[in-house]
DNA sequence: ATGAAAGCGCTAACAG
DNA sequence: CTGTTAGCGCTTTCAT
């Protein structure tokens, strides 16, 4: 604090009332006259006053703050979602507190601590790579996870359907008749992992044999865009050798992209010889060229439930309702010039 | 809070000394023997006490908590800064609230409202679209400026050596005989101002005379992506009826992708007929067909100078010394496949 | 309708 | 080396 601010004791001194009407004023929580709310009011202008948060918060025990841990803020689809959260946070009067875990389970255990200490009233947690373990237990902390696989009970998860864009994506290349491949990385999320299961069942019912066959798992893992790989340019091929009119399901959409590139470095012409199809909806996929026929997910609603959910979480204090709470978003699929 | 957290005051009892003793002991200030710091410690870890930032804030007035302003979370360049920063001040001991403005006035000055509110020690400003006129102002608050004019006095400004990277750019279309091109798109920060002026410059200093007929501005303005533009396919087309061999300066990576795909969709060849260099080093430019040139910004080193800067500022509280102080970061080019 | 006063959790004199 | 105490700015009974 460069110069002293101005208090509620200051306001009250110069408009000649208690901090105790100061305060009401300022709560709107009523038993004040119109004339001395009118009057405080002026002398909150003039003097500048500006209510400190960390005394409300020490005092009321709650600090109209949230923490958000996200795996990688650098990550588009992640961005969109803490963007919105955080928007929709502010406008109903709670600040955010972003922090980057880099999918390390070190730095969100110490960023949950920290975040304790500046008394959150609560929590949101977008992911984390090991889905099965419940992450750094968030201590009683109301909190809200996106993307996580329900295998802990009793936490309320906020995630796209992905298994139904799975269903979406396999249906739409058995329907073409294109012979189904699905190509992944090796990160195992729980909404990847829903995606592939998707892929497995769709080809079980349709008595396709021989479904791991199908399935190519990339030796990369990351949340930006890959490079090239010969892994995937042996795997096309291999593909090709066998069949004239192929479809792959591609994990997400920067392994679309990578396929599409492979391709093209291949000859393979999209989406004549080769279908892709892509999973996100990133911008991206709406700029490359071709552009990506893909399960766009509503961002805006994951975070939108997401914080309605938390938010409801701590202002009822209800002590869970037993049971995993899982919130299921639709997905739709955008047909672009990637697939037939 | 869901429930009573155990305070100073409880281990104090618990571990048979006063408060002062348990405070002490926390903040390692001394005045204390090895045995009751070991007690104390036990039982901090056995009740399982967590510091009430909020009190301590209040009452050492400082909360050790910075206020980030960015105008958009989603782009990749202000994401990267962001997450360094956050980093940065983390491992310093400095959480942070970030802020996405949106390039709005108004929510900027909603923000800092907040922040103040919240007591933060300090303030990140990353650009903002008016590049002259002060932002909501700071209020006497320790600031630091990422990517503005330096145009406000008694500032401290964090920058990429923009002018620089335009002259490298400049230089280089220059030194390959290429019919040097300038196209931008009408959002006017600081930063691409000043690769204008670069760009400007050079040609004068090279007796170019009509400049302004190189430079082409797109009637769009966007953070992302952007679409196809028939402007853009006209101002190519108007440059090949007259040039054999042009280069074009892409003001951002965006840009120079968005001209990459004009000239594809115009059978015009990269880099054979035409040089497309950009600016960034966004890591689509690392995978785009073909990669594209361009200028890279060192977002760590801006963002750890920034950090840096601030915290200096925080600790020291020195009253700013007079005049802007700035900061460039060094720039540099990243050659690839989109120029000759 | 308003005020007095207690106290949230903590730090920092000051006193021993 | 340790304890007592005041007080940071605010909300909230409880009086009046």
């Amino acid at each position: 604090m460069v110069q002293k601010k101005v208090s509620i004791k200051d306001v009250a001194k110069a408009s000649g009332v208690s901090v105790a009407t100061v305060s009401r004023i300022i709560n709107n929580t009523g038993r004040f006259s119109q004339e001395t709310q009118k009057r405080v009011i002026k002398i909150i202008d003039e003097l500048g006053y500006e209510q400190n948060r960390l005394a409300v918060g020490l005092r009321s025990n709650q600090s109209n703050t949230i923490g958000i841990l996200v795996p990688d803020i650098t990550n588009e689809f992640y961005a969109a979602i803490v963007k919105k959260c955080e928007q929709w946070l502010f406008s109903h009067g709670y600040s955010s507190i972003i922090c980057n875990t880099e999918r390390s389970r070190e730095r969100e255990k110490a960023y949950i601590q920290v975040l304790t200490e500046h008394r959150v009233d609560g929590l949101i947690v977008i992911s984390t790579t090991d889905a099965g373990n419940g992450s750094g237990k968030t201590d009683g902390m109301p909190t809200v996870f996106i993307d996580r696989d329900p295998h802990t009970l009793n936490e309320t998860i906020v995630a796209s359907d992905h298994y139904r864009g799975g269903k979406i994506i396999t249906n739409f290349l058995l329907d073409h008749n294109l012979s189904p491949y699905l190509i992944m990385t090796k990160t195992k999320t729980s909404s990847t992992m829903e995606r592939v299961r998707a892929f497995k069942e769709i080809l079980a019912n349709h008595k396709i044999t021989n479904i791991d066959s199908r399935i190519c798992v990339l030796d990369v893992t990351s949340d930006k865009f890959l490079q090239p790989s010969q892994q995937l340019d042996r795997y096309l091929k291999a593909i090709f050798e066998k069949e004239k009119q192929a479809g792959i399901f591609g994990i997400n959409d920067n392994v679309a992209y990578m396929i599409i590139q492979a391709a093209q470095r291949l000859s393979i012409d999209i989406p004549k010889q080769l279908s892709v199809i892509g999973f996100d909806g990133s911008s991206f996929s709406e700029i490359s060229v071709p552009r990506i026929t893909t399960i766009v997910q509503d961002t805006t609603r994951i975070a939108d439930s997401a914080c309605v959910a938390l938010i409801n979480k701590i202002e009822n204090k209800v002590i869970s309702k037993k049971g995993s709470n899982v919130i299921k978003i639709p997905v739709r699929l955008c047909v672009k010039e990637s697939t037939i």
